[in-house]
RNA sequence: CGGGAUGUGGCGCAGUUGGCUAGCGCACUACGUUCGGGACGUAGGGGUCGUCCGUUCGAGUCGGAUCAUCCCGACCA
């Protein structure tokens, strides 16, 4: 059998790699930093959406459209706001091209030059909050909750497929509330949304909590985060919400009348998860194989792979699956029937394991005297033979298990790559094998900085709903007296 | 933007004390034999060696310039 991806021992960033390329999720396009995502990655994509899109309906939430192009004064109005993005803003300068009058192709037609030059959103809270202020007189117009489907552009010096693009898709929610309490809660609840989604349809067990100052969204009072562990022990921050209090409506002069009769500014949230997504799926459950995807998201649920000798042997073997394949899409599971004739059925085994399926069902001559399914799960790469008048039950409880089987692996991964570290020595010790470190700290932004600078290890978050741990200690560098616990990580 | 490296068929690479017709693996095409875990044989198609300039009888190979890409930093979801 020949290798068709490096291990992840081997090199990991290589491994990764090899696998968003081969198992046809995206590739480099021929802009710089940008990429193109390939349908069999879109199509994961999509169900993220599909269901991120319906999680945020049932939360009271709307789809709609901002532009793309922003006015640069829009984006100064907010102090840290612009300072957060200038360093990475892609901008529009001229409406109009020509044809070159020293020689082939065309040039930008300085005649065109724009009065004030757009930028490409890398977030939309600014044309948004400009949007809301015609949009909010009264305490009647609120809250105002919206979400928008996106793309948006940030010119990152150094880019990952899917981690980090030049270019991205996401969805980012703006909402406007009447009182801090309740754009609080807000925030806190959509961050709930989204660990509710990464645990239980990307099987990726999260970690709730909140940034420190320094990590913060630029403009924001309070970040809330989930945090992943992938299997390289470093951390990927997966999804935000963020409190921003009054600072956009003020910006932007954004005030409702109360029912009071004063005027009052709004108070605000936004939050998003991105195409970053996928990079969390693919690092936190791949393996030498390739991808490892959970049922809720797999495009392809169960891929049924005929073994024949002759081709007279098809048709009967591809009759008996269409029977199966039409019980099963009557429950709703997305099946295909690989019956490529070109290609040997090994062939197939190993590609459609790459490409992560999580339920592979073979029938072959032998099984169609006997009766019988090959039933093979990805997660653990085992295979047993089943009758094929249980094989879907069987499928069907499968795919229940894989899922909560990958969420499982996963959760004992990060639990056993999770340590309590006391001292400085034990620290930069341990950050070197990677992992999540619970340490004391004592607060300033100083503190934070130089382990930074040190170790390359950054606060992830303060954990909220998971590794919480309010106790007394001193701070594993200053040695200043801390409250509680913070979790350190290398991060991506 | 600093440090390092690399550009040779679609992909991955070899070829560099200058030399004759530029080679290998994968992929691709055709035919045949195969087919319960990534088949094999035979026959084919496809590259002027990133670009430009120079040295030379002769350059993929040497020199210079330039462009591009990748890795390591700084920056970041």
């Amino acid at each position: 059998m020949s290798k068709q991806i490096t291990s992840r021992q081997e090199n990991y960033s290589q491994w990764y790699n090899d696998l968003v390329v081969k198992a046809g999720l995206a590739e480099n396009s021929a802009v710089r930093g940008c990429m193109v995502i390939k349908p069999y990655g879109y199509a994961i994509w999509e169900k993220m959406q599909r269901q991120l899109d319906k999680m945020f309906k049932d939360t009271g939430h709307e789809n709609a459209y901002f532009p793309l192009f922003i006015p640069k004064s829009f984006l100064s109005r907010e102090a840290e706001h612009v300072e957060g993005f200038a360093k990475e803003c892609a901008v529009v300068t001229h409406h109009r091209l020509m044809t070159n009058p020293n020689g082939p192709g065309v040039v930008v037609d300085p005649e065109a030059k724009l009065e004030e030059e757009l930028v490409v959103r890398p977030t939309s809270e600014t044309i948004i909050w400009n949007t809301y202020k015609n949009w909010i007189s009264s305490y009647r117009d609120l809250p105002i909750l919206v979400n928008q489907w996106a793309n948006v552009v940030r010119w990152e010096m150094r880019t990952r497929l899917f981690l980090r693009t030049a270019e991205f898709l996401w969805q980012e929610g703006h909402t406007a509330h009447a009182t801090m309490q309740e754009a609080i809660a807000e925030a806190e609840k959509m961050i709930g949304v989204y660990a509710d989604f990464a645990r239980n349809y990307m099987a990726i067990p999260v970690i709730v909590g909140k940034k420190t100052e320094s990590e913060r969204f630029a403009g924001a009072l309070d970040t809330l985060c989930i945090e992943a562990m992938m299997q390289d022990g470093k951390a990927l921050q997966a999804g935000t919400s963020h409190f921003l209090g009054q600072n956009f409506a003020k910006a932007f002069d954004v005030k409702y009348q109360s029912k009071e009769g004063a005027l009052e500014y709004v108070w605000a949230t936004s939050w998003g998860v991105s195409t970053r997504l996928m990079g969390a799926l693919i690092m936190a459950h791949g393996d030498d194989n390739g991808l490892v995807l959970p049922p809720n998201l797999a495009p392809i649920q169960v891929v049924m792979v005929p073994i024949f000798n002759k081709p007279e042997q098809l048709g009967a073997i591809l009759e008996k699956m269409g029977q199966i394949k039409a019980e099963l899409d009557k429950r709703g599971y997305s099946v295909k029937i690989d019956d490529r004739e070109n290609v040997r059925s090994g062939f197939k085994f190993a590609e459609w394991e790459l490409k992560g399926v999580p339920v592979r069902l073979a029938i072959g001559p032998r099984d169609l005297e006997n009766n019988t399914v090959e039933v093979a799960r990805r997660d653990t790469l085992t295979k047993e033979s089943v009758g094929c008048d249980a094989v879907v039950e069987k499928v069907a409880s499968l795919l229940v298990e894989i899922e909560s089987n990958i969420y499982r692996k996963a959760l004992e991964y990060r639990d056993a790559h999770t340590y309590k570290v006391d001292t400085w020595d034990e620290f930069k010790e341990q950050i070197e094998k990677g992992g999540f470190l619970l340490c004391h700290w004592d607060g300033t932004a100083e503190t934070e900085a130089k382990i930074q600078e040190e170790t390359k290890a950054t606060i992830r978050c303060i954990p909220s709903d998971s590794f919480v741990c309010e106790e007394e200690g001193r701070c594993i560098y200053s040695g200043k007296p801390s409250k509680r616990r913070v979790i350190f990580a290398r991060a991506y």
